[in-house]
DNA sequence: GCCAACGTTGGC
DNA sequence: GCCAACGTTGGC
């Protein structure tokens, strides 16, 4: 059997808070809009279900990981690519060979939030990529002491 | 709104 | 294959 994986996902919370995930049907969303092959092919090629995720709310007053989720579907093409009135779309990818491929993600419980300001003065998780100079990738790889360390708040 | 960082595009 | 221009991310 596979070693479980972490992983970190950003999310804008105007567009998929962590509630929102929690109230949605199965408290599962497909993680749609990922434009970024390194983050794509995480999905696509590394993630399996029952992965931990650290759901992340970036772009907002306070930037921090709000909940704790697991990757809940092996990967599939993100239909958004396909839909004209998505912002999404991408006229370059085909049925035949989608670009975009996206996996479910089911929110477990929410946490009091671990705020960036909170992680950046943690000293356990000062080599967590996200919190590296320049880091822009919405989706990075999270070690196991590391997701637990953030994990264990309640 | 600013801007540093960095991924992508496209001319050559 | 190089690299300048451009667009996007995301904290502040």
């Amino acid at each position: 059997m596979a070693t479980k994986n972490y992983w970190l996902m950003k999310s804008e919370p105007e567009e998929c808070s962590f509630e929102d995930n929690l109230a949605a049907r199965n408290h599962t969303v497909p993680w749609t809009g990922v434009r970024n092959y390194q983050a794509r092919n995480f999905m696509r090629d590394e993630m399996r279900v029952g992965d931990g995720v650290l759901f992340y709310h970036s772009s907002c007053p306070m930037p921090g990981v709000y909940g704790i989720a697991e990757v809940a579907s092996a990967p599939y093409a993100d239909p958004t690519q396909f839909d004209t009135k998505s912002k999404y779309y991408d006229t370059t990818s085909t049925k035949v060979a989608p670009r975009w491929q996206l996996v479910d993600v089911k929110a477990l419980r929410a946490i009091t939030p671990f705020t960036l300001e909170q992680m950046r003065a943690d000293s356990r998780l000062a080599q967590m990529i996200v919190l590296k100079r320049g880091n822009r990738l919405s989706i990075t790889p999270v070690s196991a002491e590391h997701f637990n360390i953030i994990a264990a708040r309640k």
